[in-house]
DNA sequence: CTATCAAACTAACAATCGTTAGTTTTGTTT
DNA sequence: AAACAAAACTAACGATTGTTAGTTTGATAG
């Protein structure tokens, strides 16, 4: 076995780096020192840095574009869609709080190719975003503010749970999501 | 005269520059080639690369810190009171966009000293942020779900105002208030 | 004119960057 | 014990980094 699990250690350890300094202040020096080595050895692994971070962006990015495709193919109510997106993001934060940093933080980065992909998925999922909401109001199940800025508002906070929720301790993430679809959507007041 | 308003020419360009990579990736040679001079030609108007960070985040820092100061000693209501601080981020955001970028992701490349300050003067901010709420639930006015939900929800919206924002054209300043008021503060349904 | 001075320049530095080539160590399988 | 492969190593490369020293340019004031 070409030793995959010791490639996803690195990654694991990358994400956890580019997360404290970003992808461009850590050096690959600073990456084989986390994990016991030296700088050359991390290439019996893995192509290049690059190659690291396209990897965190991408799988990422891909798996909030299928949790989204489900969501909008379903015949739940806007409301129910809209907790489900917020279920999403929690789970995934759950899962992988480290790498989402990269895809916050330093998607520029990537180059050319995958940059395009991200970009397109990026775009694509905030087009269902949009459109969840659009027809929400266009129902009635929606408040007729503007669209942009109810948008904007809920995912900029899902977007940022990454770096408030494990810093959280006493918070189940299941009463986190209960609370988190109230302050959301129900408001403050 | 020693010519600041050149410095603050470097200081906005490196602003943009900071935002569209990041502080670590853009390099001295990038600044000069913006500015339309060489590299070395910056160091007659500014001491050192970590000066311009500094400059943009701790002055931005402590706007918001004096800012949330006037908001904490005022006589108004708990709902008023995260009105002004909305205005507050708002009114920030417009004036320096660019820079809000650094103090939000390059906080961390801050020198040892610059560092300690602006990591207190954000816990002060949010320690004040958080006490204002808590206030709030204690007399009725805020619907009492978990505070540090409450908080994070509305700060991480606030915060990434200046990715947003500069990207929206047809939103009127005031309008961008009132609405922003409305759905961070009484929700979307 | 000439003196002055801010603000540009050229040239270079020591350090560090991502990465490659070739070699040795380590652990398992025959 | 021998053979093999995975995974570490040493050494080095060319490029780039922030920054410095010393010099030239160009505009302004006497």
């Amino acid at each position: 076995m070409k030793s995959e699990s010791r490639k996803q250690e690195i990654i694991n350890a990358a994400s956890v780096l580019f997360k404290e300094k970003g992808y461009s202040a850590v050096t690959m020096r600073d990456l084989a020192k986390t994990m016991g080595i030296k700088a050359a050895s991390l290439y019996n692994h893995i192509q290049s840095k690059q190659e690291i971070l396209s990897t965190i962006i991408i799988e990422l990015a891909e798996e909030f574009i299928a949790g989204m495709d489900k969501i909008v193919v379903s015949d739940h109510t806007t409301v129910q869609k809209l907790e489900n997106i917020i279920d999403l993001h929690i789970d995934v934060t759950l899962r992988n709080a480290d790498g989402l940093a990269s895809l916050n933080s330093d998607w520029m980065h990537l180059e050319e190719e995958n940059l395009q992909y991200f970009e397109k998925m990026r775009l694509e999922y905030e087009d269902n975003f949009r459109e969840i909401v659009r027809k929400g109001v266009a129902n009635g199940e929606i408040k007729s503010y503007n669209i942009e800025i109810m948008v904007f508002s809920t995912l900029s906070t899902l977007r940022t749970l990454y770096l408030w929720y494990p810093k959280q301790q006493n918070i189940d993430a299941n009463i986190l999501k209960k609370d988190m679809i109230s302050v959301l959507l129900k408001g403050v007041v």
